[in-house]
DNA sequence: ATTATATTTAGATGATTATCTAAATGTCGG
DNA sequence: CCGACATTTAGATAATCATCTAAATATAAT
């Protein structure tokens, strides 16, 4: 939760694939672990991280666990990086 | 050089704190270790990291060494954020 | 030249983190 | 109910990192 969190949780490249890949929908736990030579272990543990900065959330169908971008949070982001240039 | 390492970059709140200071204008390694509690050479790594990201760059000038933001890597991320929203 | 000032570099330490294996939880189909 | 599947949690390990002290480098002033 708040800046910190989300600009540390985007510092990981893997994190940043996660989220390219949710960039065109919500896509399984599954689904995702497959885009990756890593642990489903370790790649649980990259959304936790992820959902812990609010940059994505997750919905449970079944039994599935579907991960989707928050692009709330990404807009603060923005704004952060946007006051950089401003004057 | 890269995004990891300007993502990494921006992951520490005293590396985004020094930035914030930068965005009014250069200051010189020992204003900018006199905003915080840390060492200088604690600062001075921080500004090697930031430098090596190619957020800042610096400019040397009799004793001093002034630091000053790089706004053509912060463009590159914010096209990389922007490009998450926009479908 | 010598001392003081500005900054970095070297080396060490404790904390955080990415990753793994193995075990646990939860859900579906027969 | 049971075995298969989907996912997370627990615990361990190795790597990375932020920070410190102490030493090095470089420049200015006296």
């Amino acid at each position: 939760m708040g800046f910190q969190d989300t600009f540390k949780a985007l510092g990981d490249p893997t994190r940043r694939e996660i989220i390219t890949l949710l960039k065109h929908g919500k896509l399984s736990a599954g689904d995702i672990v497959s885009h990756f030579s890593s642990t489903n272990a370790t790649i649980s543990h990259h959304l936790s991280v992820l959902k812990n900065a609010d940059l994505i959330c997750d919905e449970k169908v079944g039994k599935y666990i579907y991960y989707e971008l928050n692009t709330s949070v990404i807009d603060e982001i923005l704004v952060w990086i946007t006051a950089l240039k401003g004057d």
